[in-house]
DNA sequence: CGCTGCATTGATGAGTGTCAAAATTGGTGG
DNA sequence: CCACCAATTTTGACACTCATCAATGCAGCG
């Protein structure tokens, strides 16, 4: 088998808390295979009732939550080492839809099994729940970010998370992240018109903080767009990986 | 003792899952007190380590998110029955504030334990995961909300969900609640200014929707009022008690 | 009885949304 | 290699929701 958590690159990434040996294999049980979908495949709907459940292992993605109206609203951005379908895994149902943006590789676990996983080893049942409270704490500052931040000071606050998260997972390089996200993407997570999320990011370039084009997002001056944004420069703290 | 798990009148309620008496009786383990607070006083802090973690017996509250410029966001309303701490005790600091609005009656546990707790009950582990999974789901629909409905169909939705988490604690009489919250505290949950928040309020009771003046709130049309909020009219499930 | 907090109302303007079209990019097939 | 098409980005003009400012009313309270 090609798929042995042993030699999961994620785990040898700062982002995360490294895996004892044991916990490795404590993992391996529980992963039926790996899944590789193209861009722009729905991984998981809302409303469904999945039996699989993912982890990220490569590509990036979106969390959306679509309206009656055809609207969406994005939820957050979906990186490597993240745990996709918690939602599906505790209440049955998932509150919104995750879709891949590049080419994806995805470690496949049976749901079935995810209440054995909580009776067996409650350290990874921890995890899980750290993991919860870890995006329950994101949509806060969310929330806080689209109902108190003004456009520019939303726009910039995204660049600097996304920025961040990247820069966990060694995918920065020169203050420079390829991202596959369109500005719509960023306009439906900020819940902004996609013409003024254009213009405001046309400002940051402009103020020389930040520039996004041909799918190159180069961050200039983090202090100063962190100023702007109204925001700390702290990095994300170690995750544990499932 | 006048603090029993055993006579806990939340337990009764239909708005939760019935503890079994094993599960009553392991909980009073945890429980170290219960503690009654007046109006105002702040329970939790955000930034803070709290060495405890409540859950509410009686009265309400809001989360709240403070910004670095004296704004805030209102996160959520905290209502009978909800978990206090969830962040400090996984990630060891909170994310948001949470404060009385009402008089408040709390359960008191002591996080030292919380550890202890995922180890020897997993099935209570799983319910406080379960926990942190609605509320996720729940920043989710906020997130929809604010980002993507307007100011009349935001506040609809808000008077309908606080409606409904009334109606499964049993606190509505003839489509009437009271309410301990300001028009300032919605306006800070959907990040509209009070001025407005007070106008769109005006014109749900213009069209006799729903009024709110006196503490009280009445809804006298919640399936129009569900249309104008472009959302169904589902009644929260049963939640887990902890 | 004069506070103080909250609700209410009107006037004005800024920040964003909407509409429309052009420019750019990337992909595809001839 | 070019021509064409679809998706995305960019730009300008205009409209409108919602924020801000300011004043009044109203109830609770020491």
């Amino acid at each position: 088998m090609t798929t042995q958590c042993k030699y999961c690159p994620l785990n040898r990434k700062d982002a995360f808390i490294r895996l004892s040996p044991e916990e490795i294999e404590f993992m391996q049980k529980f992963k039926v295979g790996e899944l590789v979908i193209d861009p722009g495949t729905p991984i998981l709907m809302q409303g469904s009732n999945a039996p699989q459940l993912f982890t990220a292992l490569s590509g990036m993605g979106i969390r959306e939550r679509h309206l009656k109206d055809g609207g969406k609203q994005v939820i957050n951005f979906v990186f490597p080492g993240d745990f996709i379908g918690l939602q599906a895994g505790l209440l049955g149902e998932m509150g919104h839809s995750v879709e891949a943006r590049t080419q994806m590789r995805l470690c496949v676990f049976n749901r079935s099994e995810f209440w054995s996983f909580f009776k067996s080893h409650p350290e990874r049942a921890f995890d899980i729940t750290w993991l919860g409270a870890m995006e329950e704490n994101f949509l806060g500052e969310s929330l806080a970010t689209i109902g108190q931040r003004s456009a520019i000071q939303a726009v910039a606050w995204t660049m600097i998370k996304i920025f961040q998260r990247g820069e966990a997972l060694g995918m920065v390089h020169n203050n420079t992240i390829e991202l596959p996200y369109t500005q719509r993407d960023v306009a439906d997570a900020l819940g902004l018109s996609l013409v003024h999320t254009n213009k405001t990011l046309g400002k940051l370039k402009e103020r020389q903080l930040a520039s996004w084009s041909d799918r190159v997002l180069q961050i200039n001056d983090l202090d100063k767009l962190a100023e702007i944004a109204m925001t700390d420069v702290r990095p994300p703290p170690k995750r544990p990986l499932i």
